[in-house]
DNA sequence: TTTTTTCTTGACCGACTGGTCAAATGGACG
DNA sequence: CGTCCATTTGACCAGTCGGTCAAGAAAAAA
């Protein structure tokens, strides 16, 4: 095998297998043997490049958040209607959750695994939290502006509803749950949105 | 210390105690050297009385379904109003959520850490998932015949909102949320049950 | 071509994992 | 009083954990 001055593998080809191997597994059961094989590089490379196992999963949260997250974030984003992005996005849960890869989200993962324990996962997570509550939330101050719903309805309320929505039916469907289920639990949610459209 | 041919210990009060540690740090992260400290027994003793880590687990798993989720169904089958009593649900979850111990719900954490990968762990919790959801299901079920909402609302569907929404906040004040967020996700929650309120 | 520099490899570290074994213990029963 | 037997205790097992070290290998610089 080749050796040099330059490193034998592309860094985030390598992150990107590291988390999804973390988003199977989990940060304490995914083990450094597994983490190595998985991503095809040797235990000392790993450490010369990514620091400790902590600081890799960091990493890997990080790189989740700009790849996989920012779909949803594309799709709140996209002109038209704000709400219809929404409802969309909700659309978009819907079916990632059931007939998806079945591992739920790694950042809602990782909140159960060792949320409030681990302190050097918590700054990182409440961030990533914080992310996703304004992305609804400008879309909702969105949908105001364009006059789709109420002038005086709270958008953050609003987010925070479709936030505890989107983890719920997420842990749904990491434990397999049934599409009905989550189907049901969302377009449920969707009278939330109902409840402050304007003109009926 | 004293030994003879009964138990020192109580079993349920020992195995409470497991519970809790197992509430705090997760599966993988709880060690039998802890698990036997935080128990105050010795290490044979868990596994004459218990069988294996996996088994202890199982059991404190039901204990938690014994004793912690009751209090949800005590709410729920309260004499009265089935519709106040399924707020007051909610507002259990708003005020365990942020001003408990700060550990969501062993259920929800055990979701998110094994789901999908351990089978041993799939089964059982998709059993108390749907105790839960036949909870909420009932209650909604008994507000229809007490003509508080109306005849064709979808109580099953119902029902699944408020697990997604249970989930959602446990969740978020696992991972240390303000009072704020978990206070508008419930908010908001609340309109779904406006929308099929009859008389109004 | 030689030297330097970087990366890779695999052996290795102490600590800890879940789990087992056998000896020590002392109450219950004859 | 002596025997039995469930319980307790602590040593012990192989395996794995995250992390480190030094030697080997090859591209880049001299």
């Amino acid at each position: 095998m080749p050796r040099g001055a330059t490193k034998q593998f592309d860094r985030t080809e390598v992150l990107d297998r590291a988390m999804q191997l973390f988003w199977e597994k989990g940060y304490e059961a995914t083990g450094l043997s597994e983490l190595t094989q998985r991503m095809g590089i040797g235990r000392q490379s790993l450490y010369d490049t990514f620091g400790d196992k902590r600081s890799l999963f960091l990493e890997a949260l990080d790189h989740y958040a700009g790849t996989r997250m920012s779909r949803v974030s594309d799709l709140l984003k996209a002109p038209g209607s704000p709400l219809r992005n929404i409802r969309r996005v909700l659309a978009f849960y819907e079916q990632h959750c059931t007939s998806g890869n079945g591992l739920g989200c790694l950042i809602v993962n990782t909140m159960a695994e060792s949320g409030g324990m681990d302190q050097s996962f918590e700054h990182p997570l409440k961030i990533k939290m914080k992310g996703i509550e304004s992305m609804f939330r400008e879309a909702f101050d969105n949908a105001k502006e364009a006059g789709e719903i109420e002038e005086d309805a709270d958008t953050l309320a609003l987010a925070r509803a479709m936030c505890a929505l989107a983890w719920g039916v997420t842990l749904m469907g990491r434990v397999g749950a049934s599409k009905a289920m989550v189907r049901d639990a969302i377009r449920m949610n969707m009278r939330i949105i109902d409840s402050v459209l304007v003109g009926e």
